[in-house]
DNA sequence: ATGATTGCAAATGATTTGCATCATA
DNA sequence: TATGATGCAAATCATTTGCAATCAT
C-alpha cells in the first residue's frame, strides 16, 4: 500500500512533554486537542475538533480550538493546509514533507510519501525551490 | 526563460463573442472584468479586480464582481485557485493545466507551463489521476 | 500573586444572497 | 415588456481579538 497508516499514537504523559519541549504549557484543552489531532484524526478542519472535543471535553470555546491549532501550528507540531476546493484550513499532523491525493469520490485527502513521486524541472536553474507540494485528484481504480 | 509572457490580449468585440460562445450576456462590467481578468490581470483577487474597476469603470459593485468572477469560473474562463499562504481567492485566466511558483521574496505567483515539470509516480496504479497541480515555493537565484 | 490560558462575545474579513431597480433582447 | 444583470445592504461563514474570569506556577 501506498499509504501508510496512522502510527504515532501518543500517550498523555508523552503529549505533555511533547508540548513543553516545544515551549508550550500542556493545559487541558491543549492535550485534548493534541490527544485528537495529533493521533486520532486525519485532516481535521476546526469545526472537526470542536465537534470532536463538544463530544470528549467538558467545556472547550471555540476560541480556544483555533488558538491552539495555530499555537501548534506555530511551533511546528502540525501544518496547515488549504486545498483549492475547500473553503476552510484544514490541519495536518504529518510533518514529514508529503504530498496529497484528493479522492474525488470521498472528497478524503490522503498522505502520498515524498518517495512516492519523482519530480524533475529545470526551475532550480533559476530558482531556489525550498518547498514542492503535489496535490493529486483522482478517483481509486 | 521559463515563463511565458501573457499573450492572451483580446479586443472588446472578441471577449463579446467568447462571452456569448459561453453562453454568457456580455453586460458592460462583464466586459470589463474580462478585460482585465483576461488580458491584462495576473492571478487577480477579487479585491484586485474591484480596485481596478473603481478605476476604470463607472460604478461597479463587488458583489457584481464576485457573481462574474464565479460566472466565469463556471463556464471555465477563469480557474479559482487558492494557496495555502492566502487567505482569498485568486483567479487564473491560463486555462492550460500547469503549475505554479510562489516567489517568496514578493509573493508573486508565476505559471510554470505543465512541460517544464516531470513528475513520475507509483500513484497510477492505484489511482486515476485526473489532475496533478504543483506548488513550488522558492526565491529567485 | 503573577502571568498565562480560557470562554464569551464582539469584531473582522471574505463571500453570498435577497430584492428592488435598471438594462437589453 | 419580459428576462436577466446590477447595486446595495443585509446575511453568512471562517477566523481573530478584547477582556474579564480562571488556572497554574
Amino acid at each position: 500500500m501506498l499509504v501508510s497508516p496512522k502510527t504515532n499514537c501518543l500517550t498523555i504523559p508523552e503529549i505533555e512533554k511533547l508540548l513543553r519541549s516545544n515551549k508550550v504549557q500542556p493545559s487541558a484543552q491543549r492535550i485534548a486537542i493534541c490527544r485528537y489531532v495529533l493521533c486520532e484524526a486525519d485532516h481535521p478542519t476546526v469545526e472537526d475538533v470542536k465537534s470532536w472535543a463538544d463530544k470528549n471535553f467538558p467545556k472547550m470555546s471555540l476560541a480556544t480550538v483555533y488558538n491552539t491549532l495555530n499555537l501548534l501550528a506555530n511551533v511546528s507540531l502540525v501544518k496547515q493546509l488549504r486545498f483549492p476546493h475547500l473553503d476552510k484550513a484544514v490541519f495536518d499532523a504529518n510533518m514529514e514533507p508529503h504530498h496529497h491525493l484528493i479522492d474525488e469520490e470521498s472528497g478524503q485527502i490522503i498522505d502520498i510519501p515524498i518517495d512516492a513521486v519523482k519530480v524533475q524541472s529545470e526551475l532550480s536553474e533559476t530558482y531556489d525551490i525550498h518547498e514542492t507540494s503535489i496535490i493529486f485528484t483522482g478517483t481509486r481504480k
